[in-house]
RNA sequence: GCGGGGGUAGCCAAGUCAGGUCAAAGGCGCCAGACUCAAGAUCUGGUCCCGUAGGGGUUCGGGGGUUCAAAUCCCUCCCCCCGCACCA
């Protein structure tokens, strides 16, 4: 049993008394690396480790490279979750409560502190002992503490205030109107997270296209304000109140059910009162168009739906023309609202649009392609999406229409919308796309139509050409997630960049309104260069000047100490800093973050630094589950890093984390393979002790097995070091620990003699290096104890030796390997236990010089019988019965094996005889043989009582046991 | 629906881009043996099926195709995961 802990906690000391990772600039190559900080809203768990443990491993491996490492970090308070933990404290919230205390160890008499979001935040960021910093200090990251800050510290809103003035004065912010879900109970907006029903629920955009009636005003509603060249009438529902309500100074017939929706979406609504006549035949004006048409009922018109006011155009809306049918077949139902069913009867389709594929009128030729006879049937629905989606993305206004003739009507609609607007004869209401959506505390939410809302404008095509430039030159990993961020860029819009409440810094243009949090974390990275600086200047003095000359080295030095008070040799440090560190070389965070932070922040890089300091590469993570589950926190099921790091150490939790799953490829977290973890990493420390007290000696004669095992030393560091340039922490380790520990046992297992103890050594030497950045502590012990000065942390990455590649000693230990396997195939063929004898034999003679001409052909690819024969008879004096037999099994061997061999049996001269009598109490103990012989084929002296010995190839041996 | 990623032996997972060295690395689990008084640890071997001689058979989500040859290429279907905005 080794005690992981002491260990750990001695080099965690050991390097923070050295100030081993505190990066400043000088004459090396630097490389920057920086990760999202945590949200500091609950404890660190597994998660988070796998997450701060990628870029550790890399920070690590990098400074073994040389290069000069700044690996930063600090914690997320923006936002509003933090403040709604606090006031789940404040009204004690038993469940949160029960979880604070019994949970995370909160003192029931402390929880008045965590009604402060400020203090609940620290408390996770730093203080407790579930706390990030404390984890993170317990895992060995080799961090930078002196940069550590928080996003709502005061320096750190002197900044983002700077990114704001510079997006403002680039005309990327500006101020609108947005429709969001809202609670009417609650009083606030809700997310999807927040609902009970109604997830993933669009809120649709529709216009009101005014029709007029004498004073009234009938807004109907439509997703598709360009058909309006094709209203026919009218639809109410003669089964529905509606209401007379002022709108905006007019007379609006609306259903009930809308007037609240108007109040909301900034319509001002005055008096309300019931509409006590019916309006059903009688005339309106269509807007736009100023047609008269007359209003009929139709019961598929739902008052909940937007303004229960619905035009109608039978030629390009299956509901339209369905209802308009049944009108005109049962003149009856006419009756009651004394409209002229001849007038019906005359109505005829307008078509307004042109489409490929179909005819006059598409709704018409669906509705009957379906038989849909009934304005009730649910065939509707899809019938209505089919020809609605057809007709916006292929299909053209027809030649005789005004001013949008020809248009796509994909384009038409939203000029249309826009004319009829800005005529008065339209206005915007927004409505769900499904109903009902529910809020969590039980009510009905709706659309609320949020004023004087600020919007960071990603739709601006030259910030947008700006985004891909960039993109186009980083290093994605994995390459898989381009696709994705070229998506994104291409689909965000604006983004309402402000909030009402949480923490963080007010919107430098209106106080009233706080940065959001994922708007305020875009560029920070660039905040991490000077941050230990700032820490000694008065964040008063932080003017925006000072941010652009040390960020972007713009201004006089000068003038900008005297103007700004920051001190000379301040700014000059710091401008150093800056100029040093960035651009950023790899930014990482969880893939989820791909289509809003990861994109923000090369958004945000292109609008204000210049290209050379655009961040050159993104790592995207894969998620954490347990045991198959997802992790929650609120149902207990995380594993604190406290807990995993008591249980198991810092460097178990580590190696297991980086070599289950590749970064970018979600990880399960399972305790019995961490349980398998603690004895592999143990077996590594109780080798690399045994090797440490070996006497040392000078470098002997190397056998076979030296050479073999030093082969697959370098073999494996190459691999190693290709995939960790590449993120491959998984596959690093599958070679330089998971293989390098079979290897090894196998070289125990063969190697004898004086040699093998400078190998061993050899072999620790660069093994333990190529471990440290995975487990740090382990390796820095077993490195003190080789007597080594200085870091493990420190020393310089082993460096493949090719004089040490032996290709030659590989192939012996697989060909000794494929006869023993023969050997094993051969004895549970015939249920043979434990032979008492085996033999060997080893073909020689004509057949080596023979088997050399087929090794030539095959390396030429072309393996000709023919010519091997005729060459043997002229050759050899070989019967031509044995030799086309010898070839042709020669042939068949050959080329079953791998590439690499063939040129390495064709290129040296290996004694096949030789190398099984070395290794005959090798091949004994593992077939469990009591005797093993090894005879050329042709030996007169052979034992060979089944006459075997005749199969013998070159390099596959005849094999008899008994 | 849209965008992205996946489906490989009991489980996890490499291999797929550049077809043949693939019955398919590595880990976990399981089985047997060695060591041990014993357990654990460690070491060795086995772990798709069949086989009294190193061999054969059937596999890589389903189906079809290309090819001398397919886990790998093409088509098609089924299933799973992630994201889809005012939220970290």
């Amino acid at each position: 049993m080794v005690d992981w802990r002491e260990i750990d906690a001695k080099w965690q000391r050991a390097w923070s008394e050295a100030k081993l990772f505190c990066a400043e600039p000088n004459g090396r190559p630097k490389f920057f690396i920086t990760v999202a900080y945590p949200y500091v809203s609950g404890p660190m768990h597994i998660g988070h480790a796998r997450t701060y443990t990628v870029p550790d491993v890399i920070a690590r491996y990098k400074r073994m490279r040389g290069f000069n490492v700044l690996f930063p970090m600090a914690y997320h308070f923006t936002g509003t979750p933090l403040v709604g933990a606090a006031k789940r404290v404040k009204r004690r919230d038993p469940e949160f409560v029960r979880i604070l205390t019994k949970v995370y160890g909160v003192r029931e008499e402390d929880l008045p502190k965590f009604e402060d979001p400020r203090y609940f935040a620290n408390y996770f960021a730093r203080e407790s002992e579930l706390s990030y910093r404390k984890g993170m200090h317990l895992l060995g990251y080799s961090i930078d503490w002196r940069r550590e800050f928080t996003t709502i510290d005061e320096a750190y809103s002197k900044f983002v205030t700077w990114q704001y003035h510079k997006l403002m004065d680039a005309g990327l912010v500006s101020k609108g109107k947005h429709p969001v879900k809202w609670c009417p109970s609650c009083g606030n907006p809700v997310t999807d997270h927040d609902l009970l029903e109604g997830e993933g629920v669009d809120i649709n955009e529709f216009t009101l296209l005014k029709y007029r009636l004498g004073d009234y005003v009938l807004p109907a509603a439509t997703l598709r304000p360009e058909t309006v060249f094709g209203v026919t009438n009218l639809w109410l529902n003669p089964n529905v109140d509606y209401v007379v309500a002022e709108v905006d100074g007019e007379k609006w017939v609306v259903s009930k059910e809308a007037v609240e929706k108007l109040r909301n979406q900034g319509f001002k609504v005055g008096r309300v009162e019931k509409l006590r006549e019916s309006l059903i035949g009688k005339d309106v004006e269509v807007p736009m168009t100023y047609k008269k048409v007359p209003i009929l009922p139709a019961e598929f018109v739902d008052p909940k739906n937007a303004s229960g006011v619905v035009g109608s155009v039978p030629s390009h809306a299956p509901y339209d023309y369905v209802a308009l049918l049944e009108l005109q077949r049962r003149p009856e139902l006419l009756e009651p609202y004394g409209v002229d069913p001849e007038r019906v009867r005359k109505i005829k389709p307008v078509s307004v649009i042109q489409l490929q594929g179909f005819g006059e009128s598409p709704a018409i030729d669906v509705v009957e392609r379906e038989g849909i006879s009934d304005q009730r049937d649910p065939k509707l629905e899809d019938a209505t999406s089919e020809v609605y989606l057809a007709e916006f993305s292929r299909g053209t206004m027809r030649d005789w229409i005004p001013k949008y003739a020809g248009m796509k009507v994909s384009i038409a609609k939203e000029r249309v919308r826009g004319d009829l607007i800005a005529a008065g004869e339209g206005a915007t209401m927004y409505e769900f796309s499904k109903k009902p959506v529910i809020c969590r505390c039980g009510a009905e939410c709706s659309v609320r139509l949020v004023e004087d809302q600020w919007f960071l404008n990603y739709s601006d095509e030259a910030w947008k050409e700006k985004a891909r430039e960039c993109l186009g030159r980083m290093h994605l990993v994995p390459p898989e997630t381009r696709a994705q961020f070229e998506h994104t860029i291409e689909w965000l819009r604006e983004w309402p960049c402000t909030r009402r409440i949480g923490m963080g810094t007010p919107a430098p243009w209106d106080p009233n309104w706080i940065i959001e949090s994922l708007s305020d974390s875009t560029i920070y990275m660039a905040y991490y260069t000077i941050s230990h600086i700032l820490k000694e200047v008065d964040p008063a003095k932080l003017s925006d000047e000072v941010f652009d000359y040390v960020l972007l080295g713009e201004g006089d030095v000068e003038s900008v100490s005297r103007s700004s008070g920051v001190e000379l040799e301040t700014l000059k440090r710091m401008r150093e800093e800056a100029g040093y560190w960035y651009p950023l070389d790899y930014r990482m965070s969880a893939s989820e973050l791909i289509p809003n932070h990861l994109t923000f922040h090369i958004f945000h890089h292109v609008a204000i630094f210049p290209p050379d300091l655009w961040p050159r590469g993104i790592v995207s993570f894969g998620m954490v589950v347990l045991e198959g589950r997802k992790m929650s926190s609120s149902k207990g099921n995380i594993i604190p890093i406290n807990d995993a790091i008591r249980e198991y150490g810092a460097d178990v939790v580590r190696l297991y984390l980086m070599s289950v799953a590749e970064p970018w490829q979600d990880l399960d977290w399972r305790t019995m393979e961490v349980d398998a973890m603690v004895r592999h990493l143990e077996r590594f420390y109780s080798h690399a002790r045994e090797v440490i007290e070996l006497p040392k000696m000078e470098r002997p004669e190397l056998t076979l097995w030296d050479r073999w095992m030093l082969s697959r030393l370098q073999g494996h560091l190459r691999e190693a070091t290709e995939a960790l340039e590449k993120f491959e922490t998984r596959k690093a380790l599958q070679h330089a620990f998971f293989l390098m520990l079979q290897d090894l046992r196998r070289y125990l297992g063969l190697a004898r003699g004086e040699s093998k103890a400078w190998v061993l050594k050899y072999v620790l030497d660069r093994w333990v290096r190529m471990l440290a950045p995975f487990v740090p502590h382990v390796c820095e012990e077993i490195w003190h104890q080789m007597g080594m000065e200085g870091f493990v942390s420190t020393a310089p990455w082993p460096e493949v030796e090719s004089e040490y590649v032996d290709k030659e000693a590989e192939f012996v230990e697989e060909y000794l390997r494929s006869v023993i396997d023969d050997v094993r195939g051969i004895l549970r063929a015939t249920k043979m236990k434990a032979p008492r004898r085996a033999c060997f034999y080893v073909a020689g003679g004509w057949r080596r010089d023979a088997y050399r001409k087929v090794l030539e052909q095959v390396r030429k690819g072309k393996v000709d019988l023919g010519a091997l024969i005729s060459w043997g008879r002229e050759e050899l004096d070989v019967p031509p019965e044995e030799l086309a037999g010898f070839f042709k099994a020669a042939a068949k061997e050959v080329k079953r094996m791998p590439e690499g061999w063939v040129e390495v049996l064709s290129e040296s001269d290996i004694g096949e005889l030789e190398i099984l009598t070395d290794a005959r109490d090798f091949i004994r103990d593992q077939i469990g043989a009591e005797r093993v012989d090894v005879f050329t084929m042709d030996d007169p002296r052979r034992y060979d009582p089944r006459g075997r010995a005749k199969l013998a190839l070159p390099f596959r041996p005849a094999i008899y046991v008994e």
